[in-house]
DNA sequence: ATGGCAATGTTTCATTGA
């Protein structure tokens, strides 16, 4: 099996320890981290060599940052998209892996609120991807997209669909963004396999939302078809988010036929 | 309707997150 992974660590420094662990007890081949929340320089690259990984990673001081960790080494393709536009945050690396595939591993803009300056640099966020992917890859190739979206994709997705109505993360708007970007030619992995309400990825700090289930599914890992008919199994891993310190969202876990 | 929690830097508050 080929274990491909997608967590928000929210800040890679302060969540060193639970990092570790879990690349010991998960033995993931590709792990793709978003809010590494610290610059190049202060990424623990040698303590996560020492874990036994490779690192590809595009960080920034204070917000944002994303890295794919690997077994294997890979090359680095891209950092954000290669259009004309000025990108101030490290929201994007796509890499080749050895295993056949290319790997993109994106944190996709908040958007604050809807109408806000933020949500609609959020949707333009997705229209360059779209044309990004397009740029480069056809539905035909084997490519894995994952990160954290920022988007419940439909209303299974989110524990309370009439209080999120056309709220940020839930919007029409942002929905249909997100449908034109995978309109690409990618696959929601986890609905191939599993079509039930409620698997979560993220749960607020405050109002005990963990305890109650009350949460989203906002970290997704997409494929195009030709990998996605060799998914397995998507699963979230909720025991991240117990116990001290833990990330407000939990790892998802894909695996795939090699 | 509001805020509640956590991380970072601008640091004992402001900003951002979702």
């Amino acid at each position: 099996m080929i274990k491909v992974v997608t967590w928000n660590v929210n800040s890679v420094n302060s969540r060193l320890d639970r990092l570790k662990a879990f690349l010991e007890r998960s033995a993931a081949d590709y792990v793709c981290l978003q809010e590494l929340k610290c610059s190049d320089e202060k990424f623990p690259e040698k303590e996560i060599r020492d874990a036994g990984y490779h690192a590809a990673f595009f960080g920034q001081k204070a917000y944002n940052g994303v890295a794919v960790l690997s077994r294997k080494p890979v090359e680095i393709l891209y950092k954000n998209f290669d259009d004309q536009s000025s990108d101030d945050a490290a929201r994007a690396i796509t890499v080749r892996t050895s295993d056949k595939f290319d790997l993109m591993c994106a944190y996709v803009p908040n958007g604050q609120a809807i109408g806000s300056e933020k949500y609609a640099y959020k949707l333009d966020w997705l229209k360059r991807g779209k044309a990004f992917l397009q740029r480069h890859w056809k539905p035909s190739d084997a490519l894995v997209v994952v990160g954290d979206f920022n988007i419940a994709p439909d209303d299974r997705d989110v524990y309370d669909p009439v209080a999120w109505k056309e709220h940020i993360h839930c919007s029409t708007g942002e929905r249909a963004a997100l449908n034109d970007f995978i309109s690409f030619g990618l696959i929601d992995t986890l609905r191939v396999v599993d079509q039930s309400p409620g698997v979560f990825s993220w749960w607020d700090y405050r109002e005990l939302s963990f305890p109650r289930n009350k949460g989203l599914r906002i970290d997704l890992i997409y494929s195009t078809p030709s990998l996605a008919a060799r998914c397995r199994s998507v699963t979230v891993d909720r025991d991240e988010r117990r116990g001290e310190k833990p990330s407000d969202h939990a790892p998802v876990i894909a695996n795939f036929d090699p």
